[in-house]
DNA sequence: GTAGCCTAGTAAGTAAGCTGACTATTTTGG
DNA sequence: CCAAAATAGTCAGCTTACTTACTAGGCTAC
């Protein structure tokens, strides 16, 4: 094990965050998903109907790469697309029964990764929380 | 700003992380490196002359990615490959100058990224050194 | 000493992200 | 009302990561 503790903390910030994602991936890959696979499927089941460039902003990816991401999540038949009838430039993004139930099946995963991974404790949130917050997004 | 008090830990932690790496992606761009690039320079510079396997496992990256990654590093003559005398299997990546002179130019980022996004509260290095450590990797 | 296994690194193919450029609409301002 | 600017989404091209599969060299044990 390396001097991590010399390790400045974006750093470990990253290297925290790699290992929950890798962890998380491996436990969806049964279920055919990707992380920002799950974390789109989840915006659209909160929100109801929602357009694309939308979800690009909650899931933090950019507008062309959500694109292909939907068209993917499309074809397996877990979201709907439609023409958004009030302006006919846009779409609008549903969730799907099938969807709803790959998705229940992600949230039993949760506590998995989560418990293999790291004990939560409340303070970690807090301080993730602010990080979040005090960047410049909306 | 959507009600991120409901997401789970682990979901703050991947955009928190998200958002340090854009951010640090912002700052490297100048330079032409990337954030796993530094990462590989810097482990270099402190490890000295050491094989490609290893750094993959320090930076967290497959072993064929990293491969790549020396090749493109070695091409702007930022790092350098000899084999390894004792295993013909194997070779030794050392630092340049010029890439020491890199990494100097990249700390001094270091800062501005950190305080750009985040107030660094030591209780937080804590609480990711303990996600990073309880994650079964030596 | 040689057969079988382990380790180091690479190659090929796929997935998924980004930037830059484009089309089709809608909104805005004179 | 119409020209200019803004917005929604996509396409093309590049980068980089991953998985699977391979070669070359070294190690071990009979």
């Amino acid at each position: 094990m390396p001097d991590m503790d010399r390790w400045p903390t974006s750093r470990l910030l990253s290297t925290a965050a790699r290992l929950v994602e890798l962890a998380w991936n491996d436990k969806l890959r049964p279920l055919g998903l990707t992380y920002p696979a799950v974390l789109t499927l989840e915006t659209v089941a909160t929100s109801g109907p929602i357009a694309p460039g939308k979800l690009a902003q909650s899931v933090r990816v950019q507008a062309q790469t959500m694109g292909p991401l939907l068209t993917r999540l499309e074809s397996r038949g877990f979201i709907h697309r439609q023409p958004n009838r009030f302006d006919r430039r846009g779409q609008l993004i549903s969730i799907t029964d099938l969807g709803l139930a790959l998705l229940e099946q992600s949230h039993d995963l949760e506590s998995t990764v989560l418990s293999a991974i790291m004990t939560d404790s409340g303070n970690l949130r807090e301080e993730l929380l602010a990080i979040v917050r005090h960047s410049n997004f909306s």
